[in-house]
DNA sequence: AGTTCTCTTGCACACATGTGCAATGAACAA
DNA sequence: TTGTTCATTGCACATGTGTGCAAGAGAACT
């Protein structure tokens, strides 16, 4: 009692005493393989389950793999940020991986705080949601051999492995989708978060239309979220002529934006204003929305992270594209040609 | 090359080698408060960062507290679940502890399985936030000098540490709200999960019902999401005589069951039919529901639980409930008395 | 019986760290 | 100069594993 201390976690040493048996055999008996008669194996086990031993992963983790994984995210509550989460844990469990998240601001500063702890703890990987972190650092956690998985960061930097959805690809379709539906009066509702992502949403969208020759009012009223939405819908449609066709850079805000055209202005979707989104969260499948939209292949994108982590880390910095899914539902009017 | 094999970590003996001094001096370096001349300190310093060398918390783990902690849910998408993961992952960054997210199913063997995992990679405490883990798992738990803090389990389960919001008291509350806008005919939406947070928020309201002389209709139409919402709505607006004051437990099954009412049924709210919800979701407070509905304070839950966390175990069982938050919106009528 | 072969087991080391203890050396007072 | 104090530093041990190596035991075969 006295000196017993902290010290409470039970060790292979105290299974090996109770069993009478050297450690070496608790430490084969747990090991796939490895060569123990059967009778001091029950003999270990009994031992074990008495006194309620379980490996420890850490001390195994100094010797091999930790076979830690950080995730290193922000804005844990969004809806596509949690899809994406969950998607990732529920994998990497799967391949016996042990998940640790960071919650970050998405500031780069934070990030690189992040990246260092993610190095103290030996993951190793680390996949990235969220942020930059700075190519010095990326190169000190290649050093140390721990792969780095970029996920939707369009930023291409050397030695890390990327993926992410085909936003050209979706932004393009987009335009089609509201040029087909005979929409002449674009917009694009994006953020005034200016990540590599979003940028390229708007651009190829907007150069697609100025191809088509008409032209596109973009707003950005806030960062991505619903409210930005709301507040870009009441400033478009606030003039003299809104608009009659919108892609919203993301479902959050595409939603905040239909509820101010509809509760504010009292349009009607998609009889006054056709609507595009991208990302395809749960909330736009709803009765009161009903987003036409582009779906990220979340889980289709975290098979291929988790495979990458078996793959013998490539060197020269790879980039795989998904293809975005339309998702057809009832905000943009049919053909009408 | 042939014999590097594959172990990149650069240890803190590779970085006293290269400053030429002690590997005892590396580790005073890092450590708060330990006696190291500035002299010496400085050339650590610079052949660690030269080196790119982190300390190795698992190595520490193994003397001492690992400072893990281990997060069991399930159901991440959900809003309610992203948000309490949020604030308690931030919260325990803030904390200086690092968290393990496992993403489990809901089943209690699921749940049996990854406590297991805590304990190999010896966490100081496990969070539970979903499921019920059997009650002789949680004694090896604390068997083994480690905390078990279960949020929102009604169980009240011996040694563990608990806290959650007062179900009872938010139902008790709903009802209230829906008499005194003058609903005679109630109704209660839950799902087929037969947890006891909800079980308790259902029976609480039919209990204060009956006392006030009131008859409730209780709708189960499957899971806790949207579409039971969705699909309660249909069943409680089909019959002749729909409600016309309806406690949702949630907030989900609270806006699927709106959509249902106002899309299907063309009925108005609050005119015609007045909601309250349960756990105030972000998408409760979009335009298109302006949902009354009572708060889980997850900001102060994810507070608690990481003070537990310093306090020094208490043994005897206890239990600590936050009341929800009365939010007034628009889906019950103003007082029509 | 003697030889060979296979299976099992214990010793010792490696992994990366923190720290008690003793030794070293410098600064300072007498 | 000598004795004392104090900061600094290195050695060695502890933490809990996995595994190579050699030794031992028993079985099978000549």
């Amino acid at each position: 009692m006295t000196d017993l201390q902290r010290r409470p976690f039970v060790s292979a040493r105290m299974v090996a005493e109770r069993a009478g048996v050297s450690r070496s055999a608790v430490s084969r008996t747990f090991t796939d393989g490895a060569s123990v008669s059967e009778a001091t194996r029950r003999k270990v086990l009994a031992a074990a389950g008495a006194l309620g031993y379980h490996v420890n992963h850490l001390a195994r983790g100094l010797r091999e793999n930790s076979n830690i994984v950080c995730l290193v995210v922000a804005d844990l509550t969004t809806p596509i940020r949690a899809g994406l989460v969950d998607e990732l844990t529920r994998k990497l469990q799967a391949a016996s991986k042990i998940t640790m998240v960071i919650n970050t601001e998405s500031d780069d500063e934070s990030v690189a705080t992040a990246l260092r702890q993610t190095l103290n703890y030996r993951a190793d990987a680390t996949i990235v949601l969220s942020g930059t972190p700075p190519a010095s650092l990326i190169e000190t956690c290649l050093a140390n051999g721990q792969q780095v998985i970029l996920i939707n960061r369009a930023d291409h930097l050397q030695g890390s492995q990327n993926l992410g959805v085909d936003n050209a690809m979706g932004a393009r379709e987009a335009f089609f989708l509201l040029q087909r539906a005979g929409c002449r009066r674009l917009a694009v509702v994006t953020s005034t978060a200016r990540t590599a992502s979003l940028l390229q949403r708007e651009d190829v969208f907007v150069e697609a239309a100025r191809k088509a020759g008409l032209d596109v009012a973009v707003t950005r009223a806030g960062p991505t979220t619903y409210a930005s939405g709301l507040e870009a819908g009441r400033r478009l449609f606030g003039r003299s002529d809104g608009p009659d066709g919108v892609f919203c850079v993301t479902d959050l805000l595409a939603l905040g934006f239909m509820d101010a055209a509809r509760q504010e202005f009292g349009l009607r979707i998609p009889d006054d204003v056709c609507v595009v989104g991208f990302d395809d969260i749960e909330q736009g499948g709803w009765e009161s929305y009903r987003l036409t939209t582009f779906a990220q292949p979340l889980a289709a994108m975290a098979d291929h992270a988790v495979d990458l982590l078996a793959e013998p880390h490539a060197w020269g910095s790879e980039r795989k594209l998904f293809e975005p899914l339309p998702v057809w539902r009832r905000s943009v009017r049919a053909n009408s040609r």
